[in-house]
DNA sequence: GTGAAGGCCTAAAGGCTATAGGCTGGGCGG
DNA sequence: CCGCCCAGCCTATAGCCTTTAGGCCTTCAC
């Protein structure tokens, strides 16, 4: 009696909640079926495993992070965008940790092919469109923001900016302020790069 | 008989290597205990717990990377000396997996109070007295440069560019180019630059 | 009404951390 | 030289986790 009425999405849900209300790595089967009032083996009828559980999580955070930034770019160019795009990620990572940290780790094919991971390439390329950046540097610039953005996050998240002095805050600004100025001035091809000392 | 002869440094070390073999989650103190011939409640005589365990491969870890950026950075300036700290780090993320990945989670008060810990960021401000950035932005652009090449590693660690085109090393050369840029030209006080748009 | 299927259950195996308590050999004081 | 003590390993055990196997009840289609 009583049948909880599961649904492999639901049990994906209720495991993003616990990862953001408990830390990613609180989520366990053992606590996702405590949750919902149900035996840990009867998971299994609607996940494949733990593993399978993880990466439903991360594909539901990446189809959720692409709306937000996606909202937040629109109708914007230039450093506006850049902004709303590097902040819309901030934002994520703070009011979704668990989820946003789900998103830390090697993912499945299932989530590496989602509609949602070629949204995010897609949403960084219009930022760029705002900016002199040649065409063929598309790649490399997307690759330099993502790899700036997530590093910034992830030593945040560490404490990595808990013992020196200013606030986490400043050097976010700052970080954008940078981004954007590099943005503007990208470097050109590499020869011409060289030796400037 | 035959007193395995453990000691709380052998302990780290070992875990150290099996992280690098089987990946930082391998290590377990069961799957330590079982390398070294000995049952695993043997290991609480050395180390605290599970969790000191990781700490002190943080430690070996930051103390091991400390000193390759270092001498990396030794005797250069400018680019030079840009490139030589990314790089070190690149290399050693490379060379030693498992104690890079021991890194990227919240450490213990031990480890971020070492020297090496000290050292790195030392190293940092050294890399920057190359270029014109003003002593009050030096902690902003140290945690800038912190969380791009971090950031980098992170992404290339969990594959995300192994499914678009040009290869890691072509954006990494880019990404290192653009610090350098950036560094060069670093973006004056937060007022000047705002609203560009 | 009945049979098949879906969806939850209990049972159980095997791996992990951690604590408690026992055995032993080597060094050291008497 | 003898015996004691302790360091350092051990076994036993508890508790939590994942995963598989097999059973039972409810529902729905025919």
């Amino acid at each position: 009696m009583n049948r909880a009425a599961l649904t492999a999405s639901a049990v994906v849900a209720d495991a993003a909640s616990l990862a953001d209300e408990a830390g990613f790595d609180a989520v366990t089967l053992s606590a996702v079926a405590r949750r919902l009032g149900v035996r840990t083996p009867s998971l299994y009828s609607h996940v494949r495993d733990l593993e399978a559980l993880l990466d439903g999580v991360a594909a539901l955070a990446l189809a959720e992070l692409a709306a937000r930034v996606a909202d937040a770019v629109a109708g914007r160019a230039g450093r506006a965008a850049l902004e709303g795009y590097a902040t819309a990620h901030r934002a994520y990572a703070r009011d979704s940790p668990g989820r946003w940290q789900s998103l830390q780790r090697r993912a499945g094919d299932a989530v590496v092919r989602s509609e949602a991971a070629r949204e995010t390439v897609a949403l960084a390329r219009a930022v760029l469109r705002g900016y002199p950046v040649p065409q063929t540097e598309h790649v490399h610039a997307v690759r330099l923001l993502g790899s700036t953005i997530n590093g910034f996050l992830a030593l945040e998240r560490i404490g990595g900016f808990d013992h020196s002095e200013p606030s986490p805050e400043a050097s976010w600004s700052r970080t954008v302020d940078a981004l954007d100025a590099l943005l503007l001035a990208w470097p050109a091809a590499p020869r011409d790069r060289k030796a400037p000392l």
